[in-house]
DNA sequence: TCAGCATAAATTGTATACGATTTCCGCGCA
DNA sequence: TGCGCGGAAATCGTATACAATTTATGCTGA
């Protein structure tokens, strides 16, 4: 134990990581608050780098900074939602071919593990990460795409894809496992591009069709919120 | 005359737009060092904002920041120049079709105010303000669309194929003119999505051939730096 | 009892101060 | 002449202090 109790510098990156999880599992739901003295006390660092996280999380579209008011974790509107996932289905396809065709073994050693970890997660009942899983499984693909640029783009998608799920999906408790990750497997197995093209757009689809993502009354926006609390 | 010289507070967003329209036209040429003191005294502000504005600039792509170093004018590699083409190819053919099928009367004056900005700027062998213009036609065609989060990427596309441009472009001073903005109006003119969809296809093709976007040898960096200046 | 308003507390926005790192410059020495 | 090597200057990173704004609290009067 000669270990002195290294302090880790934390850095904005650091605290970008744990609190997009936080939001990722849905344990920071749509619209609540993030203090900044709060966050201080947590990682043990001023607001200069606070405030640099927060920013960073702002860009990505998981926190919405409003003037003198805070932080607060972003919620989508349906347009958002409908957008985010109009985009995914644009932008994943197209990846999912590249990465089945340039895939290596190593790369299908490292979906399987993601696969594997997800499918624990679900047994042990911890949807939300489950639900981070899954979005890493994506990220992953594009990785193996080698398309940073791409990739870039599709992390903000999954985090906002996980704000959009935490709103607007059906079912609340019941995130059902579905096999669409396998079946994208074994193309990516055979390098059969064309085949993880059209799963992956598939698989797109059976997610927003599990969005209830139906115009409601949206009327009455802060009062409303007090309401339905 | 009674106006006391009102000083607006100049925000980040600010000099994110002022510095960023100097990079678009290559005012500010990549590889170039933007110290944080320099656009204190130039802006009037602390460096609180102004290191706002540089982390902003960075997500967008347009500044690299090195720890303890500075922030530089991004100089994209071969590899990310070919990227932001490809991820450009995807996304704006479907966009520039959703757009031709929703163009209005305005919209579409609004497309010749810029076409004929550009020509203007063209006249005057602004060669630099032509460009920008240029990207705000495309970006322009995504506000079109209705789609934010497609503008919002759209956006860093545009700004990185600036950068591109400023370090790939063939001919140097000869940015020759090309019409394909106008067959784009066009094909929103009449609404035919597909039209538009297929000449965006063709535009963006056509801009990346004209990029010089072979192997070379880019050994000796630093170094080469220096001897190339 | 409750709306309205003034005041106090809490929270965010900006500027400044100080420490850490890098860069520049000149000196000595081979 | 040219290379290595301090040391000073410049520059960046972080913390803190103070100002501006928002939010909470409590009082008054109808």
């Amino acid at each position: 134990m000669s270990a002195t109790l290294e302090t880790k510098p934390v850095t904005a990156e650091h605290i970008v990581a744990q609190l997009g999880q936080a939001v990722h599992e849905h344990r920071l739901q749509p619209g609540a608050k993030i203090r900044e003295d709060e966050v201080c006390d947590l990682f043990g660092v001023s607001r200069t780098i606070v405030r640099q996280a927060l920013r960073a999380m702002e860009f990505e579209g998981l926190l919405t900074i409003e003037k003198n008011r805070g932080a607060f974790v972003s919620q989508p509107t349906l347009k958002e939602a409908r957008e985010v996932f109009q985009a995914r289905a644009l932008i994943e396809p197209s990846t999912a071919r590249a990465a089945a065709e340039r895939a290596t073994a190593e790369d299908i050693v490292i979906l399987e593990r993601h696969i594997e970890a997800e499918h624990a997660a679900l047994a042990r009942e911890e949807a939300g990460l489950a639900l981070k899983l899954s979005g890493d499984f994506h990220l992953e693909i594009a990785r193996i795409a080698d398309q940073q640029t791409i990739e870039q783009f599709l992390r903000q998608l999954v985090s906002r894809s996980s704000l959009v799920i935490a709103l607007y999906w059906r079912r609340r408790n019941a995130l059902c496992e579905s096999n669409a990750h396998h079946a994208l497997l074994d193309a990516f197995r055979t390098g059969d591009g064309q085949n993880a093209e059209d799963l992956m757009k598939g698989h797109l689809l059976d997610i927003y069709s599990q969005l209830d993502l139906k115009e409601r009354d949206k009327a009455a926006t802060s009062l409303k919120d007090a309401l339905q609390r």
